[in-house]
DNA sequence: ATGTGCTTCAAACGTATGTTTCAAACAGAC
DNA sequence: GTCTGTTTGAAACATACGTTTGAAGCACAT
């Protein structure tokens, strides 16, 4: 019980700075005195800043990859034959983060900017350690929009997964702070979920966009001074 | 000259540095060894850390603003009362960004990059000042897509505004590093130009996507534990 | 009760940061 | 040549950081 209580503490509190202030501007001072531990205790529990970055992503991550592998499963199941559609897969994928059990209300929005995060700041360490733990959820995923968009070039698909990514990993991100935007503009009051079903048929409609490489108006005179 | 020079070499470091690493990741003193001046130098021309990172942005934004300034009056012109259609709108902003005048050969990409990182890294000091310095380009921006997308509703059409945003900005904080793993995994060479070329299309897609709040399917029992 | 292994604690360590200081170097006007 | 205002230079400043230390505290088996 009181190892486990500082950790947890350790974890939830820098989880929450984390996903508010990025990495590098959150100290260890900031969490040890959020959680209320010592500030030698994330060094005795975790060994490092950088390992308890790890220890952050891995508490949500491994459980989501989990749920993940699953949703795909019972997808491929249900599909039998025919590979999944583009729209079931980002619908997995989408169903899968929604359900994960959260911690707290704002659980959803804290993995979505964590994981928003992790792609946006350049942390060596953190991409290295995501690669070597979680590829293979990753690489069935883009198999399995690989299989769902046979008309695409691998170079076209290549670029507008990236651009999904993108648009997935900054509206999540900031989905608060947008949330709050909206809120105050309109009144409208927007969960993640909604968000989320906003969100998967802007994809799927840039996904399957027909003009690829449509060129850019006549008037065009690309001239670099 | 003294002076100017000085000044420039700051500039310059600094925007490549930025760039590269993000702002709290970049010291000053990476920026003036690599600019070869002393140190003391960036504070007695630009007073701080935070407002040489304000006149990285305002060397490159202010001529870029005027320029799309002149892209919007050029369009609106060419269409006379009817208002432009999205894809010329999405066009005049990509061509004003891609015709910019460049420093050197990685000057695009730079501009892209950066301003990426304004979007993503939350510094709160840098938002203010791009909100009330270049507030009306891109209110006027905004505007034009309203018009061009008379058929969605205005919740719909902030949400997609904000994954267009998101992709955009995604993509290009980290082109360089994208059009590195495709050359390393398919030999493919991209300009930036291709990939605006590709990325525009996509958010046209998306932002007239025809089927917004699709249900998810059928088995959805979104169950919090 | 006593010793053992794990955990907490206050304090310090070494290093890096942004900023300031003040003397030296410099340019241009007289 | 000499003075004046501006720019550079080496050094120090105060502060914050991640990490380490070693003693104190604790639970629990013996």
């Amino acid at each position: 019980m009181a190892q486990s209580d500082t950790v947890d503490r350790i974890l939830d509190a820098a989880e929450e700075l984390f996903a508010e202030r990025g990495f590098s501007e959150t100290s260890l001072r900031m969490i040890t005195s959020k959680a209320k531990v010592n500030l030698a205790a994330v060094n005795y529990h975790f060994g490092s800043k950088n390992a308890l970055i790890h220890a952050v992503f891995a508490r949500f991550l491994t459980p989501f990859s989990a749920t993940l592998e699953k949703a795909f499963d019972d997808l491929e199941a249900q599909c039998q034959d025919a590979p999944p559609t583009l729209n079931q897969t980002l619908w997995a994928l989408t169903e899968s983060a929604i359900r994960m059990p959260q911690r707290n209300e704002k659980g959803i929005s804290i993995f979505m900017r964590l994981l928003g995060l992790a792609y946006t700041q350049s942390q060596g360490h953190l991409r290295k350690f995501l690669e070597q733990e979680y590829s293979e959820p990753f690489s069935r995923f883009m198999r399995l929009l690989k299989a769902a968009t046979p008309e695409l070039s691998a170079v076209d698909r290549y670029w507008r997964i990236q651009f999904m990514l993108g648009a997935t990993a900054f509206t999540m991100s900031s989905s608060d702070a947008l949330r709050d935007i909206l809120q105050n503009k309109t009144g409208v009051e927007t969960s993640v979920q909604e968000i989320a079903s906003r969100l998967v048929p802007f994809l799927a409609a840039g996904m399957q966009a027909k003009d690829t490489m449509l060129v850019p108006p006549a008037n065009t005179d690309i001239s670099v001074a």
